[in-house]
DNA sequence: TCTGGGGTCCTAGGACCC
DNA sequence: TCTGGGGTCCTAGGACCC
């Protein structure tokens, strides 16, 4: 039995925590560079606000509908989170941070009413960390998160579901009658593993509500389609396909891309926007105690704009696999000037860290340079130590540039609020 | 003018091997 | 006329997730 827990209109919600006097009103969190909606408020739900719609296309409700919009502060959003999956976790033994907002939880072997567990387990995250939430329980994750949406929408829209679910649905709980009106009522698009491209083939073929998805053969799922839906069918009727996985493994990528404030032109900037990539990538390589065998650089035009279109991509390997900032910024470098062509309006360009296998794991070789080596790691040790202490930035590689030349390629972030609770500076101050 | 970032898994097809 | 069988590895692309 699972249950996933997640915040509703999580860093909408953030936000308010230190703002409510946002309450009630029309809130969005902007994407990185202030492009687009990435969360939206029950409120801005309601005007019509989509999913990732561009922000100078609905701009115009700051004025006619009192729309509030504000730039993404991750800092803030990643400590509230934090403070949220430590709560979360009581509910059951086991859990599993699935993202930001949301985590599931396993609850083999707890005993009593599990849907009044839950109503107290929200009730505590909302009292301790001001975060509003929902919870979905059923036999299997996907079962879970079906339930979730379920417990969500019925919450924020009455009338959609039985006002029971609202908050707290136990798909697991109700009786074959109840749980088919349900499933007969959500749209097949809903299920956890149904996107665009397959929610519409299976429209196509009549399988219209999660109750006729439930009902297909497995087998013919797999040949019609992949074993991947066959997998979210019989999830759906209750054979658990998808396991817990409380120990994430390491990643096998690590990608350090950014689309610029405005659009760049001349190689300097890229050089100083891949420099700094690379060395955020090196960080976070080193931080899972791995090594990147090759990196990838690319840079692209806006395919957004009727501009002349490049895009291009180009992989470097490295003599030997190292987390060295320097090796792999010189890399990327390499990469990055193979590429460039003079005369684009670029807009994007990343780094992407590749053919990744343990530190730990070394080839044999001679040393040429021993002492060199264990220097660097050193060197690494200390910067890491420095801009974990003092804050990202402190310590940068030269190439990453000082500031001397224009920064088109630096991120637009024109509404962020106070990191309240990760920056001594930014702290509120409650007056007596 | 202005459209995010970071991942995973699966499959098909080609190259190559014995 | 008639041209095997079984396997691995890699890559690109598709689809999905939040």
């Amino acid at each position: 039995m699972y249950a996933l827990v997640d915040g509703n209109n999580f860093y909408v919600s953030c936000e308010r925590v230190f703002r409510p006097d946002l309450n009630g009103r029309p809130v969005i969190v902007l994407s990185n560079n202030d492009g687009c909606a990435i969360a939206r408020s029950n409120e801005a739900k309601a005007l019509g606000i989509k999913m990732g719609a561009p922000w100078f296309e609905i701009r115009h409700m700051e004025e006619d509908a009192g729309l509030v919009a504000l730039s993404a502060n991750f800092g803030l959003y990643g400590d509230m989170s934090d403070r949220m999956m430590s709560l979360v976790g009581g509910l059951g033994h086991r859990q599993e941070v699935y993202s930001i907002d949301e985590s599931f939880v396993d609850l083999s072997g707890i005993r009593g009413n599990l849907a009044d567990r839950s109503r107290r387990l929200r009730q505590r995250v909302l009292e301790w960390t001001g975060l509003p939430t929902c919870v979905g329980i059923g036999q299997t994750k996907t079962l879970a998160k079906l339930a979730n949406y379920i417990a969500k929408t019925a919450e924020r829209k009455p009338g959609s579901y039985p006002a029971e679910l609202s908050s707290v649905c136990d798909l697991a709980a109700m009786n074959r009658e109840a749980f088919e009106q349900v499933l007969s009522t959500t749209g097949v698009r809903e299920v956890w593993g149904v996107g665009p491209r397959i929610g519409q083939q299976l429209e196509d073929e009549g399988i219209k509500t999660v109750l006729d998805l439930t009902r297909l053969d497995p087998a013919t799922v797999r040949r019609r389609w992949s074993v991947v839906l066959e997998r979210t069918v019989r999830e759906l009727q209750g054979t658990s396909c998808i396991d817990m996985d409380d120990a994430p493994a390491a990643k096998k990528e690590i990608a350090c891309t950014r689309s610029f404030g405005r659009a760049v032109m001349d190689l300097g900037e890229l050089e100083e926007a891949v420099s700094t990539f690379a060395s955020r990538g090196a960080e976070k390589l080193r931080a899972q105690g791995s090594h990147a065998g090759q990196v990838l650089t690319f840079v692209r035009t806006s395919p957004f704009r009727p501009d002349k279109q490049y895009s291009r991509s180009i992989i470097v390997p490295l003599r030997r696999p190292t987390a060295d900032t320097a090796a792999l910024v010189e890399t990327a470098l390499i990469g990055l000037r193979a590429i460039f062509r003079p005369g684009y309006k670029f807009a994007k360009t990343g780094v992407m860290l590749i053919d990744l296998s343990d530190a730990s794991v070394l080839q044999g070789e001679l040393d040429l340079e021993p002492e060199l080596c264990e220097n660097r790691g050193r060197l690494m040790t200390a910067m890491d130590g420095l801009n974990r202490r003092y804050g990202r930035g402190t310590v940068i590689i030269g190439s990453a540039g000082t500031g001397d030349m224009p920064r088109n390629w630096a991120m637009k972030q024109e509404r962020r609020t106070p990191r309240y609770t990760t920056k001594i500076s930014e702290i509120p101050v409650a007056k007596a």
